[in-house]
RNA sequence: GCGCCAGUAGCUCAGUUGGAUAGAGCAUCGGCCUUCUAAGCCGACGGCCGGGGGUUCGAAUCCUCCCUGGCGCACCA
């Protein structure tokens, strides 16, 4: 990052000089081959059009002009006109005073300017336990939460929770059918219910708590089990989440939108702006208009609103609380849905506020062998058994290594291992390396050095400029990983650090070396464990001092 | 049929807004423990980036047409 900056703001000057303009497509980053050098930039090819010359003429120039910087102890150009960027080692130096001060707010940036943006994920259904794919969305989104504040957005996470809808009902039916079962009365499966063996249990307590349950009007009876369910289930959900390290700040009804007319609000507004129209008996929204396949219906002909319709509203509330953002993250099979929930905001007049990311499917196996899911058949493999028995750390360092569209094999004896095929170990190792070393070290009477150029100076090696180097990249990660909203480039910049560390550890011993040199290490080290622990942090996943 | 996503080393995957000789881990093979955790390090092997055409100084990346796989196309949620 402070290479980065260095370097824009020099030939920010330099191009000012010559009166050229930045060129927006500028790009400044270390190389792919470490041999060119610590930071690469193509500002030369991008001017080429403007100044009307040819880029290596241009990267001549530039070069010239920047001769004087002493931080920079080489430049060169290269293949088509490049200008490669080495740094003094005493600007590299300065990276550990800079992690030192920071301390545990190295990486925050102050690239989101305060915006205000919502996540909205898991959302599922109140309707039975979390399962791992639900587990996938809750590691992306709370990483994705936890990324974004530290790269200086104002994020509020939020669950909506589906208790309006037609599921409801049949979550109601299912318990009230068990209840009836348990009761000893003779009764017919129904066509469509949850068939979890949680529902029993669920059914059981009901009963003990309405007494008079089984004697009640039908619709009464389902109502009952409905709320009754809805209340148990949703505590599970809850506690699995905290068990998961997942935070949600609120937690939204749709029933309560319902209840206090909003959608009926949204309709009004929609007639208003001629977005919605009267047809065959049933409300559209003219959704067409706005890219979408077809017009949608929001209210059918038999009077009941859609699940689409109450959607609308509670993404006008949304907006309406003021957020300049709104992230939602769904499951992949969703996609369908996006144009139409895309036409809705720009209705909303919200164009563009919406971001949607989804989260393709987990494949559970177990060695190798796939592992049944369906809530309604009441056969998965809930999030909560996964957890027990995998861990949370490697579950959603599993989550977070890959891309978020990309479908997942999540083998549970594969996660479990301690071995090489589980980065996460690999990583957490790092940390508790440099922790056992630190105690080792005390041991021995010696202790990380203080901030001097005489201390950091001894840090000569190459291992050493490896490191610093790659330290300076943090903040620059959590930036890109905020902007593109992907958890999984911290994972693979930790993997890459841990890299570096354990090979650090094999080259520049420690406790054997000259006391001073030992010191300067030691103060290295612990920036490497502090980027650890911050990164692990961003994840979720929890950085061991023993392993 | 239409749409969305994917196809990169034997396997699992990265690859930032179009950049240099396409990377990492696992697997395989070969080295390294009298010293800080060998849960580690070092090296080797491994590629028509699904295929064809196009755009340009330059394409895994952008456009187009095919092939293969997944998902989605309700007055369901």
């Amino acid at each position: 990052m402070r290479a980065k900056i260095h370097l824009e703001d020099a030939l920010k000057g330099v191009l000012a000089d010559k009166g050229w303009e930045w060129p927006e497509k500028t790009v400044i980053e270390p190389p792919k081959d470490k041999q060119f050098g610590d930071m690469s930039v193509n500002v030369s090819m991008m001017l080429s059009k403007q100044a009307g010359k040819p880029p290596r003429a241009i990267a001549e120039e530039i070069m010239a002009a920047m001769e004087s910087d002493v931080l920079i102890e080489k430049i060169d150009i290269a293949g088509p006109g490049f200008l490669n960027f080495t740094f003094a080692p005493s600007f590299w130096y300065e990276t550990v005073g800079v992690i030192k001060a920071a301390g545990e707010s190295y990486g925050t940036s102050c690239m989101g300017n305060g915006t205000r943006v919502q996540v909205e994920y898991v959302s599922a259904n109140p309707t039975g336990p979390l399962h791992i794919g639900h587990g996938r969305g809750a590691a992306l989104g709370d990483s994705l939460v936890r990324i974004m504040e530290k790269a200086g957005y104002e994020v509020e996470a939020e669950y909506y929770i589906n208790d309006a809808g037609r599921q409801m009902l049949i979550l109601g039916g299912s318990i009230l059918y068990r209840a009836r079962e348990l009761a000893g009365q003779d009764v017919v499966e129904p066509e469509n219910f949850y068939k979890g063996e949680y529902i029993r249990d669920i059914a059981a307590d009901v009963m003990k708590a309405n007494a008079g349950l089984l004697d009640m009007d039908e619709a009464e009876a389902i109502e009952i089990c409905k709320e009754y369910g809805k209340g148990v289930i949703l505590e599970g959900i809850k506690v699995d989440l905290a068990a998961f390290g997942v935070r949600h700040d609120v937690w939204f009804s749709e029933k309560s939108l319902v209840a206090d007319g909003k959608v009926d609000e949204t309709f009004a507004d929609l007639v208003k702006s001629g977005m919605g129209f009267e047809e065959d008996g049933a409300f559209w929204f003219k959704s067409t208009e706005l890219g979408d396949d077809k017009d949608r219906v929001l209210r059918k002909s038999n009077g009941d609103t859609t699940y689409f319709a109450s959607d609308i509203a509670y993404h006008d509330n949304k907006f309406k609380r003021g957020f300049d953002l709104v992230v939602d993250i769904w499951g992949a099979d969703h996609h369908g849905y996006i144009p139409r929930m895309m036409a809705a905001c720009e209705a909303l007049g919200k164009k563009g506020g919406l971001h949607v990311i989804l989260v393709n499917l987990v494949n559970l196996l177990r060695d190798g062998e796939p592992v049944a899911m369906s809530t309604r058949a009441g056969q998965f493999e809930t999030l909560k058994d996964v957890v027990d028995e995998v861990g949370s750390d490697a579950s959603r360092f599993m989550f977070l290594s890959r891309k978020s569209d990309s479908k997942l094999d999540f083998d549970l004896e594969l996660v479990k291992q301690k071995t090489m095929d589980n980065p996460v170990y690999y990583v957490q190792y790092a940390h508790a390396r440099i922790c056992s070393l630190n105690n080792k070290a005390a041991d021995a009477g010696k202790k990380a050095a203080n901030l001097g150029p005489d201390s950091l100076a001894l840090l000569n090696t190459k291992y050493d400029m490896e490191m610093l180097k790659l330290l300076d990249q943090y903040p620059d990660f959590v930036e890109a990983a905020a902007r593109t909203q992907s958890p999984h480039l911290i994972s693979m910049y930790l993997q890459d650090l841990a890299s570096t560390l354990h090979r650090y550890y094999s080259n520049c011993h420690v406790l054997s070396a000259e006391d001073n040199v030992a010191s300067a290490r030691l103060m290295l080290l612990d920036c490497v464990a502090g980027v650890v622990r911050n990164g692990l942090g961003l994840l979720g996943v929890s950085a061991p001092d023993f392993m």
